[in-house]
DNA sequence: TTACTACTATACTCATCGGTATGGCAACTA
DNA sequence: TAGTTGCCATACCGATGAGTATAGTAGTAA
């Protein structure tokens, strides 16, 4: 359940070789520290060590390049918070999902959300694949923040999930267009005064789930 | 106050002629539509209805031109927010942001903030002028929150005013990667819950200056 | 009349970039 | 041994785009 199997498309990539895998990783680091369109095709294969060629070869398209890159960068953010979630049983699912985050903003650097940031680079291109990828990624976190909500015994989660979600989009994008660095912090706190109120006001629904 | 006078800098337009008051028109709908480095500038002169030498002419280069659309936008959305609120004094100013942002994004597409768009279309120019706009932008909005909040008598208004951030922007990104239409109304009723919780747990410091 | 301003029109340079072509080499496999 | 796979190296094509150059026109102000 923690890997779902997703549907495969025609940028999907079955086994990664070496030098796809090279291809990839340089992807991942030049993408999103540059932005997508800003960045080569030609660039990633030098930073990846290997040939233009090479990553044509395993590659369609840049534009399957791409979408492996946010693909997995998907799976690694839903890996990384479902087993935050799970090794801390002690906190809040609802809040866990926010110190995953930051614990993700840590590990990392703090330069926003890959996501919101390829949305905009690709805004002139609706039909580029990636899209789909991205409104994956969203709605993914939607759904996780309403069941957890909903676990936690709150009537209204799926209203309750859309106001979290703004939290979690917001303090990402607060790290990358403002000096506040707090930010995930706030909007964890801010979390848990929205919860308090769902269950008080909300009142519990159904004992939660396991 | 409302129009507060901005330094002059080097982007900075004195006057705008007609040709350059319809490349800025022009440039306006482009780049926040397809995206700033998506559109050329020839696109923007065509759009026009001018000569790409008018659009050099008139700005000194494509940053010049983009600082331009973006300070401009930055001046009309202050200027809707402070008329917004001082037209609707039944209504607590901090909710006020948030209705003015719906009435704001239902008046114009729904496309998300331009101000996030658009550091992530220039995130490998780190040095391009456009990224104080962006980050000025962000810095009123907070302040404007900071200083809502604390005439209404939050205590700890520079608290309250990052995570009424969180949810302005959270509600803006929503609009541009999910599906969920109503982000604004959901942001708008969890500021309201943030608010009354700052109120009652914070209590109130001065009562709201005039 | 002179000079400046705002503009049109067109052509051009230079750089970048997505994608392809060609050709070759080493390892593994049937 | 033959075929396939994964890779290297290099060159190339076609398109796009920022910015410049040149030359000319209409209005306006000294």
């Amino acid at each position: 359940m923690a890997t779902k199997e997703r549907e495969s498309s025609s940028w999907e990539v079955p086994r990664l070789t070496p030098g796809a895998r090279a291809a990839l990783d340089a992807a991942g680091r030049l993408f999103y520290e540059r932005g997508i369109t800003a960045v080569a095709v030609e660039s990633v294969a030098e930073a990846a060590g290997v040939t233009k060629k090479t990553v044509y070869d395993r590659f369609k398209s840049k534009s399957a390049l791409v979408c492996a890159y946010l693909s997995e960068r998907d799976s690694r953010y839903r890996g990384w918070v479902e087993s935050w979630i799970a090794e801390h049983p002690e906190t809040p699912p609802v809040l866990a999902v926010f110190d995953a985050l930051d614990a993700w903003m840590t590990a990392r650097g703090p330069k926003g959300c890959a996501f919101v940031h390829a949305h905009a680079q690709l805004l002139d291109t609706p039909e580029h694949p990636a899209h789909r990828v991205i409104n994956g990624q969203k709605q993914w976190l939607h759904d996780t923040f309403r069941d957890l909500a909903h676990d936690a015994g709150v009537r209204s989660a799926d209203a309750l999930a859309a106001e979290l979600l703004c939290l979690h989009e917001g303090a990402c994008v607060m790290h990358s267009t403002t000096d506040i660095t707090d930010a995930v912090t706030r909007a964890r706190r801010a979390a848990h005064v929205l919860l308090q109120d769902a269950l008080a006001t909300g009142g519990r629904s159904a004992p939660g789930r396991k």
